[in-house]
DNA sequence: TGCCAGGCCTTCC
DNA sequence: GGAAGGCATGGC
């Protein structure tokens, strides 16, 4: 099934798709393909128009536009967004500019608590790696066009593993925090829908009582999975970048530049944030 | 070989 | 409560 949404701009697929805050899709012939909960997508985007292509399901075209619309956030006016930031941070213009059509998804939260459990202190493409592992040991197969996909695995699916047996995903010293996250969703010890309901601060207090997370995954988390607009992960990209352009390089810690950030970019720090991640990023590789 | 990657945990003051 | 080390793995 093919669905197209047209007037959508600006819109950068590789920036959005490709760029650190879901690890899931991969470029295959000029368009984008990937698996999103338990469906297949591909999409292509050209002359302000948006295309995606879904496996056949019992959904409905109705459940499948919604479902597109908000995964892609295409509801947000993205086009204003980006005018008042550059004209109220005329700082970040060319990092806006740069950037310009990035977006922020509304990505499952298991799955992303999970993806940047495994983000501490690991590469992009290494990140890839180890979930697209995880998710061909211990997701759900999906066929389409003869080709066989996975899904994210299941909390209940990654529960019962030892490390030993985790460890065949190469994930390193994580192995043990993605089990044991996986042990507090399943058994109802941890309630990642309760998490929606909480202010930021609040949120990450409760997401870091999972071990394998603290500050910046947790604010990756509330980004991505739970549009925490106010959220703003500072990762090694960000420090830096923050600290080149508001303290001429002077090293700060993290939290200095958390509440920094907070005060001056408030409801929209988390687009900031990944203005910044993608432009400061981008001219290192 | 050494250093770094969308950091976190433990230990030690 | 803040500063140091350690940590699996892969790429350069």
């Amino acid at each position: 099934m093919l669905y197209v949404f047209e007037n959508i701009r600006p819109f950068n697929l590789k920036a959005v798709l490709d760029g650190g805050q879901a690890f899931r899709w991969k470029e295959e012939n000029g368009r984008f393909v990937g698996i999103v909960k338990n469906r297949f997508l591909a999409v292509d985007y050209s002359e302000n128009t948006l295309s995606v292509e879904i496996n056949e399901s019992s959904s409905s075209k109705e459940e499948d536009i919604r479902f597109i619309m908000d995964y892609f956030d295409l509801d947000r006016d993205y086009l204003t967004l980006e005018e008042e930031l550059t004209k109220e941070y005329p700082e970040l213009k060319k990092a806006i500019e740069d950037g310009s059509g990035n977006r922020i998804l509304h990505q499952d939260p298991w799955e992303t608590l999970i993806s940047f459990i495994i983000s501490a202190n690991n590469s992009i493409p290494n990140i890839k790696k180890v979930i697209e592992r995880l998710c061909e040991k211990y997701g759900s197969p999906i066929d389409y066009k003869g080709k066989t996909y996975y899904t994210f695995p299941s909390p209940d699916a990654l529960s019962n593993l030892s490390e030993e047996e985790i460890s065949c995903t190469r994930c390193g010293f994580r192995g043990k925090y993605i089990i044991k996250a996986a042990k507090m969703v399943q058994s109802g010890e941890v309630d990642l829908r309760k998490i929606e309901k909480l202010d930021t601060k609040d949120a990450v207090k409760e997401l870091i009582k999972i071990p394998g997370v603290g500050v910046k995954v947790a604010g990756c988390i509330l980004l991505f999975a739970y549009r925490k607009y106010d959220s703003f992960p500072v990762d090694v990209w960000i420090k830096r970048a923050v600290e080149e352009i508001y303290f001429d390089g002077c090293q700060k810690n993290i939290k200095e530049i958390i509440d920094f950030a907070r005060k001056k970019f408030g409801e929209r720090a988390g687009f900031v944030q990944q203005y910044l991640f993608y432009y400061f990023r981008g001219k290192s590789i």
